[in-house]
DNA sequence: CGGATTTGACCTGCGC
DNA sequence: GCGCAGGTCAAATCCG
């Protein structure tokens, strides 16, 4: 359907339900905006001799021909009435034509829209690893003695940092990203310039891959070796097969109602293994991350033994390739979740002590939202969507307002996923919902704004259909729940200078209702 | 037929 | 050292 406001308005031509086209001079071109047209974008199109002028559309624009024979409240002449009763087949196919063309050009700009939001993950997926290369340095200067030469110890590292603190070191981050089980190691050694060891070199198999397990147990090896390495570089990759080992270790958690046997996180994954687990009768089944090979991530898939609606998603490890827009989320939230663990060990020793910024932040929902365990066995960020609470906007709104500093604040320390992405995360759960929102008219920018609220300004008189619309539609996608887990995780990090780094294991409750 | 899943065996860490 | 539990491997099987 073509529109046209009335007169005076500037010329939009929405298309069923998606967004205005205007034209350029050289075609026509989507746009997300529903802002006015400036006089320069007002089109003129050539004569069209199969048209018998131009319709005028108002006083002091330029001359317009739509070329679509569109009803316009504008003055038309008696010519014209005439010229379009004559043509009225021809004009058909010519808006038909027309019609194809910008469907043509929708489907071109929604492939160079993907290419582009696939260009945002591979930036952000650098962002990430920087991120946790500056960790690293940050983590060198406060502990120098860790990167010094021969005389540097493992005993000595053992005793100066706790297990836990070593664990956490992103060393597959720091030697390039690329977290592949053996190929770290590999460009650890190159960067060294010393080559494998005898071990190392017999763990590789004749065709060049390398055997995981035994590189492994060389690993864990070096690991349990209480004597110093007098080997300098031999002591550097040991830390470094630590730190890969351990950095896997940092999971991040969902728990999110749902009848499918998985979430969708935009990631390819496959099964390789599926095990009972004490006190649980439901199995628990093992995902690997199939995106790119040697990739490390993994995942567990388990129900919840007390409410076997819930599905508890347990993710490990940082993909070392670019993602797909609908998995960084989920993806960010992992090495944000990492990073926090990270940053929360090195506050540690600043003797700040303040329990939990987010806990504060949104305690007035629940006083369980935010806990704070030291029992997990691994440093864990465990995300709880499965709670009741009025309305998951609500609570958004209201983290916004209780955050310490302001979320534009946050968002200048630029996260994997930044709370100034929330809206675009929430945006990326939405697009994979366009259904739920076909009716609404509106860009995913204007829409988020709306939801969240821009500076507590008061929200338009549809803003409840809308909140309604947006709830009902991002509350029935899973991936709102990758969306959210991101952005609290990205709060946690942003906020954590203030955490002590006691725990292991933070716990954000996170109230959605109906949640599928 | 190739890729994904299943499933029993194996490895490892940990507590006793 | 032994047993248990979690995690992983890889051959067998399934499936599109």
């Amino acid at each position: 359907m073509f529109l046209f406001p009335g007169t005076g308005d500037p010329i939009r031509v929405a298309v069923g339900e998606l967004d205005f086209f205007r034209h350029d001079g050289n075609g026509w071109n989507f746009s997300d905006e529903v802002g006015p047209l400036s006089r320069s974008e007002v089109i003129k199109m050539e004569d069209d001799p199969l048209d018998g002028g131009s319709a005028v559309l108002r006083p002091g624009c330029p001359d317009v021909n739509t070329g679509l024979q569109l009803v316009t409240a504008n003055v038309r002449s008696d010519r014209s009435k005439m010229d379009e009763f004559d043509s009225t087949a021809l004009d058909d196919k010519r808006a038909e034509r027309e019609l194809a063309q910008m469907q043509i050009e929708l489907r071109r700009m929604n492939v160079e829209n993907q290419k582009l939001r696939e260009t945002l993950g591979q930036v952000l997926s650098s962002y990430s690893t920087l991120q946790m290369q500056m960790t690293m340095l940050l983590r060198r200067q406060q502990f120098p003695w860790k990167s010094n030469g021969a005389e540097d110890s493992q005993d000595e590292v053992d005793k100066a940092v706790p297990r836990q603190l070593l664990d956490l070191i992103p060393v597959s981050a720091a030697e390039g990203g690329d977290t592949s089980n053996s190929s770290s190691e590999e460009r650890t050694q190159e960067r060294l310039g010393s080559p494998l060891n005898t071990a190392e070199v017999l763990s590789r198999q004749q065709d060049g891959s390398v055997d995981v397990r035994e590189s492994k147990r060389i690993r864990l090896e070096s690991l349990d070796s209480k004597a110093p390495k007098l080997d300098s570089s031999r002591a550097v990759v040991d830390r470094a097969a630590v730190t890969e080992a351990t950095m896997r270790k940092a999971r991040v958690s969902v728990r999110a109602r749902s009848e499918a046997p998985m979430i969708s996180d935009g990631c390819q994954w496959r099964k390789y293994g599926q095990k009972m687990a004490k006190g649980n009768p439901c199995p628990r089944a093992y995902y690997r991350c199939t995106m790119a090979v040697g990739c490390p991530v993994r995942k567990q898939v388990q129900r919840c033994a007390e409410d076997r609606s819930i599905l508890i998603t347990t993710y490990e490890g940082t993909h070392n390739h670019p993602l797909p827009a609908a998995a960084i989320a989920m993806a960010s939230t992992t090495s944000s979740a990492v990073n926090m663990l990270l940053s929360g060990s090195m506050s540690s020793s600043d003797g700040v002590t303040n329990p939990n910024l987010l806990a504060r932040a949104i305690a007035p929902f629940s006083s369980s939202l935010v806990t704070i365990s030291a029992s997990a066995p691994f440093p864990t960020v465990t995300l709880d969507l499965t709670q009741q609470a009025p309305n998951p906007l609500q609570m958004l709104r209201q983290l916004q307002r209780q955050l310490p500093m302001p979320i534009a604040a946050i968002a200048g320390h630029p996260p994997s996923i930044s709370t100034h992405n929330l809206p675009h995360i929430l945006g990326e759960s939405m697009l994979d919902n366009q259904s739920k929102f076909s009716g609404l008219q509106m860009s995913q920018d204007s829409v988020l704004t709306s939801m969240l609220g821009k500076h507590g300004q008061q929200q338009p008189s549809s803003f409840p259909d809308t909140v309604s619309a947006a709830t009902a539609a991002i509350t029935s996608d899973p991936t709102f729940t990758a969306a959210l887990a991101a952005a609290i995780a990205s709060i946690i990090n942003g906020s954590n200078p203030a955490n002590n780094g006691t725990a292991n294991s933070v716990k954000v409750k996170i109230p959605c209702h109906g949640l599928p």
